[in-house]
Formats: C-alpha cells, structure tokens, sequence
DNA sequence: ATAAAGTCTACCGGATATATAAAGTTAAGG
DNA sequence: CCTTAACTTTATATATCCGGTAGACTTTAT
C-alpha cells in the first residue's frame, strides 16, 4: 500500500498539471481534498527535491518546476515513501543487505520480488504526471504512457 | 516493502517444503536465522488459515498442509502483510473506498496503480513455494513457475 | 510423572502515519 | 510602511503497526 501522503502529493501534482498555472496550497487543498497543513509539508518536502517551485507572500503559490511528462510516478513515490523495490536487497535508492539470510545470491526468496520490483518499476518509471491529465492533449507522444500502455 | 513477518514466513515454508517432512519451530528457526518466539506466531498463523499443520508434544512440529506447488507468495503475503494492491481501492481481499477522491472511475491515480497492482499479482499468484525449492525436482511442471517466467 | 513440544494471551519499545498548532518570513498593494 | 495573504519552519499529538519477548498453559511420548 502506498501511503496516504504519496497519494495527496500525486494529486496535487496532476491539479498542478492540469491548471498549467501557479495555485496556492489552499486552492489544491480544497479541489483536491486534502488537509490543508498536510499539504503544505508534502508540497515542501517536493519542492526541496526540486520538482516544484513556491512563490511566497500574496500573490504566491506553487508550480511545476519540470512539464508534467518528465515527472514521473516512481520519482515522487521514491521521494515520498521511499524504495519501491519489497525488500530492503533489492532497493536501488537505499539498498541495505538484509539482516537475516546468509548469502544473497541464493537467497530463495529474493529472486521472486525481484521480478515482482522489475515489473512495478517498468510501470512506475514510464507513466507520467501527463499521462493523467484530464485532457490527453499532449498525453501521447511515444516516449511516455504508451509504451507503458503497449507492454501490457 | 514487504515485512519481515512475511519474509520469516515464506523463508519457513520454503525451509519445510525443503525437508518434505514435519520440523519443529526451533529447527526451522535455528536454520532459517528467525526469532524463534516471532516464528511460533507467525506459524500459527499460517496453521489457521491451512497452509500448515501441527502436532503438539514431544516428537511434535509443523509439516506443509499442501503440496509445495498449491501454496503461492501471493496467498502467504495476503495472511501475513493484507492486501498485495497499492490502493485500498484496488484491493479484491479488502475493498475499501478511498475517503478522499470524488469518483473512482476517474481517479487519476487509481489506473496507474491497477496496472502495478495487476502485474504484481501475475508473479504473486503464479509462483509458489516448490518454485523456491533447493532440489529443482518437481519445479518445472508447466502450471506454475515455468509460466511465469515465460511471461517476461 | 516428566520432559519436550506446540498454544495462547499479554506486553513492550520504537518507528511510522496522519495529521494539527504556533510562530515565523516574504511579498503585493494600498 | 503597514496590512494581509501567502509560504516556511518547528513542534506537538495521537494512533497504529512492527518486530520481538515473556510466561503460563496444554498436549503427547516415554
């Protein structure tokens, strides 16, 4: 399960997106149903990564910092819930040998998430921010969702 | 991530269907690396939902309740971690409606998710235990494993 | 009877999830 | 320049879960 916060911080990306302008954090808040004060720390802890900009004082607000088809899902998933990847050995962000089990190599287990974390990944890393947009205009040059689309 | 709960687990089940015969909880553990009070819940567990049996008393232990082949990652995970989907929403084992977002046929998010939630389910529910085996003997029948590996 | 196994219930410390509150900073507009 | 409406930062709260431990109890073979 993804968490609660990544789920807010996708939406208020696609409502970004889909304004194509600046919105304050109170404008998403209530569009997109959000707590308000949640928002606000998911929306720093992106900017901080650089994906969003922030205008302070009246006037402010937020914005895209990169189009919507170069934010891609696993980027903010990995920025806010961390690896994708469903074991520790098999994170590429924050690998971490696991604990228990002698040698990874044979490790019975590790070969099935693997594919289970390949698989999550080739949807995660093609489908964009655009790819969801509510109008699909300019949702589908080759490169992004239809490839994703076309694997499966 | 998965937990560790169900990473014991699979590693228990694994290290049973290894020995083909009935082992007892601190045999499996001293071999498998598990706490040994951590693993007496989480057989028990598995014991109420059929996957294994037990015989209490001396000479007692645990023994596979199926074959290898019949017992998939995805019915173990769903016991031990809930639901393999990323969204409640997505969940066939525990439906729950998304508090937030208005309608569900048009949540951005949702159909992103149902594709990670679809292809995990395709190596979870296609891979069993006798596909983890050490000895490759009756591993490669077409039903299970070799299917799934063909697919990608 | 006793030793060795599983069973059951409770508990615990730390981390994480989901927020809320309060006290700043910044910038526009009058 | 001062007010106001925005973002920023830090702290706090609360609930739940995770990983594990403890201890008393029941069952069975010898």
């Amino acid at each position: 399960m993804i968490s609660q916060k990544a789920k807010y911080g996708l939406r208020a990306l696609v409502a970004l997106a889909n304004e194509g302008d600046s919105l304050m954090i109170g404008e998403i808040a209530a569009r997109e149903n959000i707590p308000r004060k949640f928002l606000e720390q998911i929306l720093l802890e992106m900017k901080r990564h650089g994906i969003v900009h922030s205008r302070r004082g009246k006037l402010g607000g937020y914005s895209l910092l990169m189009p919507p088809d170069k934010i891609t899902y696993g980027q903010v998933l990995r920025i806010i819930d961390g690896p994708i990847a469903p074991l520790p050995c098999l994170s590429r962000i924050a690998y971490r040998r696991c604990p228990d089990c002698k040698t990874e190599e044979t490790c019975e287990i590790r070969r099935v998430f693997a594919r289970v974390a390949e698989s999550a990944r080739e949807v995660l890393d093609r489908t964009t921010i655009a790819d969801s947009l509510n109008s699909p205009l300019l949702a589908n040059e080759p490169g992004s969702g239809a490839c994703a689309k076309a694997h499966r």
